[in-house]
DNA sequence: TACCACTATACGGTATCACTGAGTAGTGCG
DNA sequence: CGCACTACTCAGTGATACCGTATAGTGGTA
């Protein structure tokens, strides 16, 4: 699938935020996990400047811990207003898209 | 529905090519349309500066026409490269919603 | 030892997009 | 005359994903 960047924006962090709802991790394990899910084209760089985001927002609790095959990882999980947040994601999310496939249908 | 300005990034041009496709229209009136659609907070200047962008792009075919009830209309159709577009903006939302809304139920 | 691959994070700079705000202009109605 | 509605333009803003480069730890291998 070729450049889907623009389409991403404001869908990538809550994709984030949904992977670090499931399960307290780290952003190299992030991206391996998008990669994964098919999200075939996000790099490191990208899920780091949200995650920095993220913490700069109040949104997650991170701890840092050692790996063992490398650097310390930053381990990321939720708070109140990061769970929130992801709510709203998947508000917005559900809005968008019912009114994408209904304008797809023709309906009205 | 609160701000989704970050979500409709690269989705609201479509929204936009989507219309201009079922029927040829102008800026002001494909505005009022979203706004029936659900797109409720989608002004002019949003439309305008996507339309000028498609024009400039070489997506539409333009023609001027006196209006009666204001200033002449612009009226938008696309053409053979606007299709192309579209079509390839329908296969983005398709791979991108298809892998949201599995990542939301957890599969993988 | 030296080199490379893999793991892991940070950060300055860029492009693109939706949006804002101000301006111009035509018609009709009180 | 002023106001509302219609209709378009354009310079500037803010947010976001992305790029390139740098740093650093571990382990394998020649």
């Amino acid at each position: 699938m070729d450049d889907l960047t623009e389409m991403l924006k404001g869908t990538l962090e809550g994709c984030v935020l949904h992977i670090i709802d499931t399960e307290e991790t780290y952003g190299y394990a992030i991206t391996r996990r998008l990669n994964e899910l098919g999200f075939t084209d996000v790099v490191e760089g990208t899920i780091y400047t949200i995650l920095l985001r993220l913490e700069k927002n109040g949104l997650v609790q991170v701890t840092k811990r050692p790996s063992g095959v490398g650097p310390p990882r930053k381990f990321y999980a939720l708070n109140d207003a990061g769970r929130e947040r992801l709510a709203t994601f998947w508000e917005k999310w559900e809005y968008l898209s019912s009114r994408i496939d209904k304008l797809k249908e023709g309906g009205r």
